[in-house]
DNA sequence: CCTTTTATGGAAAATATTTTTCCTTTAATA
DNA sequence: TATTAAAGGAAAAATATTTTCCATAAAAGG
């Protein structure tokens, strides 16, 4: 496994006790929005400025560590760039996930009725999570 | 063809020279931003407020006549509501257009996966549209 | 039509979100 | 360590969105 701190250098990204934090968040969450992040962020440095958020956040999504996903119905929110995946969001408790889904055959169709050259994909789908269909 | 006044009739919402162009803007362009907007609302109504084009594009999702299709890299873009349908954005001139395409595989395999119920699905595509190829 | 009711539009202020500036401190590297 | 470049934080600025308040306009009934 990578450590946290060399994921920032391998990102051009000097290593900083705020960064540690806010990549050791998005390993731990997977997905925050920037006004919880800033809540946890505060209760590790109880000083720190929404500005450091918003210029964090903003030179690792430059820098290729990060992306932001946009949401119906709520705050965007940020996650480490992985392998391409599509978000299910729930709901009722309002999770978001990540799923390893085929879009091939969507993209392909895409391309042949819009004559567009695809060069990437966003899927996200709303609905209820396992869990809280087990608590109805 | 359905008049634009009795669009708005059926979703509740009171018929004035303000709505109907908003509506026939949506009708013309297909999607467009809110800054986009109220610059063409200008040109007919000098003195409109953007709190009226907020006021109305809000009322409007909330009545179930519009949705809010948030993009990637841009701002989010308004659209008459229509039948099921996905996004094509074009990364050089920046047009983004509507394509119907079956989704039901994609889905079926995320809920098999994810053990979600999905309700809707929100797909949007970069890429270059026939057009921008064409021009290289 | 005219009147009444209720919602809308617009101006301004308020709130929320994001970015920038400026200066001190800190990380990287020699 | 000493040096350099970049980062963090406070505050202000810029941007985006919502709310308030009141005059006006749309809808519906008489």
């Amino acid at each position: 496994m990578k450590g946290t701190a060399e994921l920032l250098k391998e990102h051009q990204l000097k290593v900083t006790p705020q960064r540690l934090k806010i990549v050791m968040m998005l390993e731990k969450h997977g997905h925050i929005n920037i006004e919880d992040l800033y809540g946890e962020m505060l209760k590790e440095f109880p000083s720190v400025s929404l500005a450091t958020i918003y210029k964090n956040i903003n030179q690792m999504i430059d820098n290729g560590l990060i992306q932001e996903v946009k949401l119906p119905r709520s705050k965007s929110v940020y996650e480490l760039i992985k392998d391409p995946h599509l978000h299910m969001v729930c709901d009722k408790c309002h999770k978001v996930e990540d799923v390893v889904v085929g879009t091939e055959k969507i993209i392909e169709e895409a391309e042949k009725l819009s004559g567009y050259i695809i060069t990437e994909s966003f899927i996200t789908l709303r609905g209820i999570c396992a869990e809280c269909q087990a608590k109805q």
